[in-house]
DNA sequence: GTCCACATGTAACTGGTTACATGATTGG
DNA sequence: CCAATCATGTAACCAGTTACATGTGGAC
């Protein structure tokens, strides 16, 4: 039940039309939240079902013809209650960590090169985050919704943080075994 | 297409039934790719019917009669050329960073104390992953499959060292909010 | 004999993914 | 006016979740 509540949260940020909600969960809400455009307008007709958000006037809403949505007083009332409910977390689900212990019982032929590989991606994706630090987060004070927002990313970039230097020490790991030590 | 993977590599480890899996997802393998009996029976069915796995001798399978299962070859192959297989990694997807995000929205009320609880389930997951630690992996010398999974279990440390962090510094981020710094 | 725990399963539902369809607008 | 791109959508499928059903064997 979290997409719709994703959705609420970059309506209230900006009302916007399914395309820009699309590109803007490529971006920023996407790094924690990811969504396709199929996801999003089947959730957006869902939310104007339940009232929750509403469509702006242009009222020619063909295909092919832009339609915004904004959030009516009900969305933001479900999205706060949503906030502040208790939830479990998700046990973690992780291919990676998978496929090494597969690899303790089949052999780890072939999965060095996918542990590279991934330890570029996750060393891209920390960049990149870092970048986004340096320009929306500059070390002045700053209001309280921008320290939220500041620990959502550093969230992000401990992560990714702790993915590179796993990687690292896991393909050392593998470096070391193969020289029979 | 994971789960079946799953299987094949605990089944690998030791031929077991329905149930014995189900309980050592609950243990080890299901820290890192959590399974429910029914995910696992209807599993079974599948990698049986594709030849990848079969029962046991005893062929009084009625309801409420054991039924154990082992790997066959065609299963073990499958199991090798999936773990070495490129894959992409999966965008993450968190509910308390959605939540948090939401918050620096539609205000903080209530969502500190379930960042608290959070605290404690993951210190309480550390714990445990430390305990098995001391007790699985000793600092002697160890075989290479040992290592491999050492490794996996470390992956299981950090993250949840992560978290507590992470989750330490939000709570202290609140409190000095609340004193108006 | 009845109740409970063990063990295997079925059915319905929800959320996410992939593939495809369709109309409108813009650049050449 | 044609192709590419923008924009919204449908349909089918797959994996995971929740609720329930059924049979067996042992404890009392």
């Amino acid at each position: 039940m979290s997409l719709p509540h994703a959705i609420l949260t970059a309506l209230l940020e900006k009302p916007s039309s399914g395309l820009e909600l699309t590109r803007r969960f490529d971006k920023s809400i996407g790094y924690f939240w990811s969504a396709t455009h199929q996801q999003i307008y089947r959730e957006l007709g869902k939310l104007e079902a339940e009232g929750y958000i509403r469509a702006l006037p242009p009222e020619l809403h063909a295909r092919g013809q832009k339609k915004s949505y904004e959030v009516l007083p009900a969305g933001r009332a479900e999205l706060a209650r949503w906030t502040a409910a208790a939830q479990e977390p998700k046990p973690m689900r992780d291919t990676m960590l998978l496929r090494l212990r597969a690899a303790a019982v089949v052999g780890t032929e072939g999965i060095q090169a996918d542990l590279r590989r991934h330890l570029d991606l996750h060393r891209g994706q920390l960049a990149e985050y870092e970048q986004i630090q340096a320009r929306d987060f500059p070390p002045e004070r700053s209001t309280p919704e921008d320290r939220l927002r500041h620990l959502v990313l550093r969230a992000g970039i401990d992560l990714e943080t702790f993915w590179t230097q796993w990687l690292t020490h896991a393909l050392a790991e593998f470096e070391s075994m193969e020289k029979g030590d």
